[in-house]
DNA sequence: CAGATAGTTCCAAGAAAGTCGAACTGATCG
DNA sequence: CGATCAGTTCGACTTTCTTGGAACTATCTG
């Protein structure tokens, strides 16, 4: 199914270790840092961070950032869109996200 | 052996995935909490963070900090003194430990 | 309706982490 | 020196993550 409807965290349930988790493995950073940049994506263009990888790999890292409320994951026509909570995060975790996608 | 010097990461070495995991813990998240507000403590002060948890959980905690490049320890007569690296954590990866300590 | 597309979920296997008791060691104190 | 103290390390066990192939489902296209 593609076009479910996911649960998403609330802000106010979103828990700095599990944020502070998601964001330690380096294919889950650099996915962030792809959406950060490059704003929402569909998941295929997402897949750009590590071609090589296969589909339901990929799909478990965007459920674990997806529980830890670092992305969204929403149906969009035939695709889904993968965007960052970013607005929110900041707003939970003032400075938090700036840190960590600015650092080398 | 209490007196050993160990390995602490330079510097340079010290990666921005590996720091985030090592935070992701809630125990260690407190016990870097306890040593950014109070400064180095010995690691039975640290201990108060959980006091029930026995020695050797503890000091595993310990050293994954330490491997991360969170935390140094070094001998301190027949003790050990654990002290934030923090300076040079702002310096390598300026605003992630400010963010993270302040966050609620 | 038949394909093709876009992703997810299921399942199993291997790797990595966490937990804790017990044994160990170096420093200090009597 | 012998005992104690402060912590680490070892070893075994359990739990959690990760990974990836295969099956599945929903949507769109012709």
């Amino acid at each position: 199914m593609t076009t479910r409807i996911f649960e998403h965290p609330d802000l106010a349930d979103i828990e700095l270790t599990s944020v502070l988790f998601a964001l330690s493995d380096p294919a889950r950073l650099d996915l962030v840092r792809l959406i950060a940049k490059d704003g929402p994506q569909t998941v295929a263009a997402c897949q750009a961070v590590d071609p090589a990888a296969p589909k339901s790999t990929f799909s478990h890292h965007l459920k674990a950032l997806r529980e830890a409320g670092v992305v969204r994951n929403e149906p969009h026509g035939r695709q889904r869109m993968i965007s960052l909570r970013r607005d929110e995060l900041d707003d939970r975790f003032p400075g938090l996200l700036d840190s960590v996608l600015s650092a080398g």
